[in-house]
DNA sequence: TTGTACGCGTTATCAA
DNA sequence: TTGATAACGCGTACAA
């Protein structure tokens, strides 16, 4: 039977050459007998294909290990299906659950994840210049820019979604949790309760969700007609937040009702320090509320009053705001603000409603 | 002057035609009036190129706004410079810190990264072909894969590093943290302090630190003649530790003198019942030690005695273990395995020494 | 040192 | 429905 040896002298010869370098459409091609073009078409979902050539092709490609090249595809269709997510501190808490899933909606739609750590937020312009070569679909940007910087991105046609930061100055696309009023609400529930004496620990002066938290905060407690208010600097992290309660001891020499810091893990340092180092009891001789929700604020130790972000709800709008300016380079910028939902937790004497 | 007019008229020209599309590297060179091949060797470094050329080409490059393609030249070098990162579950809050590290490190190496989460280890496979098509260089792996899957590598060429996985089975490049003698050290510490009863809480039965850390331990105990020893159901997560802790009171009525679990999350959770579920004092009425090192562990609420991960030089270690593999690819598997390093903590009554 | 010409692996266009 | 041919944007022998 010559026609078979035949085959499976072809296929052999063209497995040595994939032995080489990977089989291509080409390879495919010959040992099914049809025109390279023919293979493309057959992988291309929706394409218009016998099924006898779709079988003599698959065939042929299984047998030599055949997959699509993206970066071949992406270079002729202008499509890399890439997403760059540009993260300012992967450290912090709140950042690992949001990465999570972001990237598992973003592999739902086919697209792939492209990861930049900031260290520090300074070094964006460093990270945009690596991006830019790879001609990514769109960036997701949980990291301040600058106004150069977003021009680039104009300039670029590029789409890009930022997460939980707000430009007044651009119109630009965000999602975001509305820091203000789950800040006024926070206010209102302690005040509510009878407390009369506040510290805010800040966070890093350069941090947007961090100004409207404080301001917010600071804005609300003078409505309400609190004078006894100190702000202290502090930071987002716990180290930050226990530091933050010796600066606070020194400052006062004493602490005030209600602690409201700038986030939980500031919250939760805070909590430790005014615990461990100074044998203050939370929530019975001092309230502590943070924001955010991160998992830790639940765990029994801290069982934190927070303001916490739906996450998930986020990261689904982000993906779905950027797809869609991905599809459709027309679509005007648009904000989309999810409201906090407060989370009674322990570590604030709240009034029983 | 026509000369001049010239000029500016091409670029205005050319500028128009990138408004529509990215300038290419022919649009430079008809620009700058020199070869394409001239344009492309300006932006390799070390290529030979007088100095008059390169002042030409950059300029005319600046004033395009050009930028490589590294789409376009993976295609032709073979070379994306992508490296595909697969991590099994990012909420652990070990691997955000682990993450973080890697992806600096590549960073810095001038590669990508290709982020790849999996929501449980049988989607590997999923991920697996999804990583396929981009050419990636190299694959870090903070998962675990099945045989075939570590055949696909093989046959595709693709470096691949575990990161703190180990199999016996296959000679494997791989990096981790010797779990067997950090649960040695760990027992002998606490049995050399006077415990005599133990429990264990484990992880999932399917995870390899997991185990590896489970044997050593209750190998160990047995060495040292220990027979009060209970093995409790776990898990990775706080919740799990927690949850361990009522069915170890279920199991014994009473608690062991000392807890020993899986990793840092389970024995923070396991701290938490024992206090507030079960009014237990830790470390004094029961010992609780755990695995890891992350930086909850440091929080004064627990001051965990763990055994730290060398993360930094397991990290580097990965790194440089792939880049070696991708520059030369007949480099023989390697297995370098760090020490952990015990912290005392206070969660722990260990002897003085 | 510079330019010419080709190829990387795919999709798109158009005619058959 | 299929096949021939031309892009996509770049790197690199090779010759000049």
């Amino acid at each position: 039977m010559p026609e078979v040896k035949k085959n499976t002298d072809k296929t052999d010869k063209l497995l040595e050459k994939a032995e080489r370098h990977k089989a291509t459409s080409y390879d495919v091609a010959e040992l099914a007998g049809v025109s390279q073009s023919a293979v493309s078409r057959c992988f291309k979902p929706g394409a218009s294909v016998s099924q006898k050539m779709r079988d003599r092709v698959m065939k042929a490609a299984k047998e030599l290990g055949y997959e699509p090249n993206a970066i071949a595809r992406s270079l002729i269709t202008r499509r890399s299906n890439l997403v760059a997510i540009i993260i300012s501190n992967l450290t912090n808490l709140y950042y690992p659950e949001v990465l999570a899933q972001l990237t598992q909606c973003l592999s739902d739609k086919g697209m792939r994840v492209l990861l930049f750590a900031l260290e520090s937020e300074s070094k964006a312009d460093e990270v945009l210049q690596q991006i830019w070569p790879y001609q990514v679909d769109g960036v997701i940007a949980a990291a301040k820019l600058t106004d150069d910087q977003l021009s680039e991105f104009d300039k670029r046609a590029i789409p890009l979604v930022f997460y939980n930061r707000f430009y007044t100055s651009h119109a630009i696309n965000t999602v975001c949790c509305d820091q203000a009023e789950g800040a006024r609400q926070i206010v209102n529930d302690l005040v509510k309760a009878g407390h009369q004496s506040f510290a805010f620990i800040a966070g890093p002066s350069d941090s947007v969700v961090g100004n409207e938290r404080q301001e917010a905060a600071l804005k609300r407690l003078k409505q309400l007609e609190q004078e006894n208010v100190t702000l202290i600097n502090g930071g987002f992290s716990y180290e930050a937040g226990e530091g933050a309660v010796t600066t606070m001891h020194d400052k006062l020499g004493e602490f005030p009702d209600a602690v409201i810091c700038v986030n939980d893990m500031c919250a939760i340092g805070a909590i430790d320090g005014l615990r461990h180092d100074f044998g203050k009891k939370v929530p019975e001789e001092v309230s502590v509320v943070g924001f955010d929700g991160v998992g830790p604020a639940g765990w029994s130790s801290y069982n934190l009053t927070t303001v916490r972000q739906p996450v998930g709800r986020m990261t689904d709008a982000a993906v779905t705001m950027l797809m869609e300016r991905i599809e459709d380079a027309g679509m005007p910028p648009e904000k989309r603000v999810f409201a906090g939902v407060i989370i009674p937790g322990n570590s604030a004497r709240l009034a029983e409603d």
